[in-house]
DNA sequence: TTGCTCCTCACGTCACGTGAGGTGGC
DNA sequence: TTGCTCCTCACGTCACGTGAGGTGGC
């Protein structure tokens, strides 16, 4: 009758491959209910269904076999509890992780995508929603020091201040004088990390952008400083520099596009 | 300076192992950008540090490194957001999957703590909240005919009714007549899979158990009738047998834990 | 000389997937 | 005899982890 299923039987209906099948019997996690003795056939019952589809839902889980495997041969209910409460566990810590993993390239997406869209030539103003970043410890720039080992010290200190380095790095002037004088030597870092804690309120931002490796801007702050004057433009506030195109994205270290934005209102 | 960062400082900054990165530089993923051409020290420079935060996040998506070592090859902003498109479409479905296995395990701790609180020799009434199930196609028992070739048979038609498995699956007969009859032959499987369309509503129900083999009630239909006559119950509708401890968390068949349900009313 | 960092190379691990070559019943 | 299912055994894959044995500068 249907007492015994052949392993292809059985594969078809539990929905796993007969070499899993195979490799899960030779590992002892799961075992046909009979072997035939002259050819040495699996046969396997129909309850076996309802124990693999609970293997495999564990398995699923990215849960090691052999942790499987062991409370498969101690079997009762405590244990099978204790299991599933670790697991229910992990399994949240696992969706938050993915969760976050999907912001950060999101974020990363959204950069790019802005970056294809803007005119790296022009200045204008802009309505700019809310925006939140993660600001890091003040730099400590030397004289004609490059960005590196400030940039390093940022890295290095991340951990300890709970900044998640894998969201885009920018870099932070508390002003545009300060700005003007060196703006590839910021007097922060930050993390573009949308949990963030400092708030960039929505609003008016003159907007800029440049072509270069990072820290090298050319006359872009003088450009901007005329379009402001232009403009009738009052700058307030700190200045925020991004890189919508990095070396993520582009070969050219000429070609990453970097984004400066810094609040303004018009002058009356 | 600063320009160079040694393999160990880099690993310790990136939170990368060594051999990770030794590995990423074997298959030409991720490489230093200097080597020291007397000993063979990889030298990398901070902002590669940028560089291999994305490949972290990627990597940890659980992406081929194949398929990450093809876009770094090809870096272009198209083609970064192609793969950031697919790779949030992907990232959706895996979180769905988890959310459903996460259920999946929460729905088997359930009843196996059901199980553990119940008194297996007791009947009882008590109101349930509502509950869900997913029925599959009637049965089709024969004379004498174990559950085997029934059961399989749902199993085998469950992937195009689109019934999930991996949720505990019972036994549903029509009424109670039908179940006084023959208790291990139910007229319907289904499965307890809470996305269903078949609802219990929440009420009275009189619930009994039973210990021993899928199938095999002893003489419960007898009980249960014998107490709902004593308690002056009105037996309504539909009875559903599930198991809270199976094969899957029990060694011996003959202490599987069978609960059978039934919507009752007190007769006026 | 000692200690330290780094190197290459080889082998192990996990959970299978993929043939190669062979068997048993219709 | 042919075709089919199943078997075992060996080797490949992926992304590393883990020594073993050796080098170079302080």
């Amino acid at each position: 009758m249907k007492e015994f299923l052949s392993i292809k039987e059985f594969s078809k209906i539990s929905g796993i491959e007969s070499s899993t099948l195979r490799y899960w019997d030779e590992i002892g996690l799961f075992s046909p209910a009979r072997r035939d003795l002259t050819n040495n056939y699996r046969y396997y019952t129909p309850p076996q269904l309802i124990a693999v589809n609970f293997i495999t839902v564990l398995s699923n889980l990215n849960i090691p076999l052999k942790t499987i495997s062991s409370i498969e041969n101690e079997r009762n209910p405590e244990s099978i509890m204790d299991l599933i409460d670790q697991q229910e566990y992990l399994l949240d810590m696992e969706m938050r992780r993915l969760r976050e993993s999907y912001t950060t390239i999101h974020t990363r997406r959204e950069l790019i995508k802005q970056g294809l869209k803007a005119d790296s030539t022009k200045i204008s103003v802009i309505n700019m929603p809310e925006r939140v970043v993660v600001l890091g410890p003040k730099t400590s720039f030397k004289k004609d020091e490059p960005f590196y080992r400030p940039f390093v010290d940022f890295c290095n200190n991340a951990k300890d201040l709970r900044i998640n380095l894998n969201y885009p790095i920018g870099g932070f002037h508390e002003d545009f004088e300060m700005f003007f004088q060196a703006p590839g030597k910021p007097n922060h870092f930050f993390s573009l990390d949308p949990t963030g804690n400092r708030i960039l309120p929505a609003g008016e931002y003159m907007v800029a952008y440049s072509r270069g490796y990072y820290g090298e801007f050319g006359d872009l702050h003088e450009r901007m400083a005329k379009y402001a004057k232009e403009n009738d433009l009052l700058i307030k506030g700190e200045v925020y520099t991004i890189y919508l195109h990095d070396e993520i994205c582009v070969k050219n270290p000429s070609q990453y596009l970097a984004q400066v934005f810094v609040a303004v209102s018009k002058e009356k």
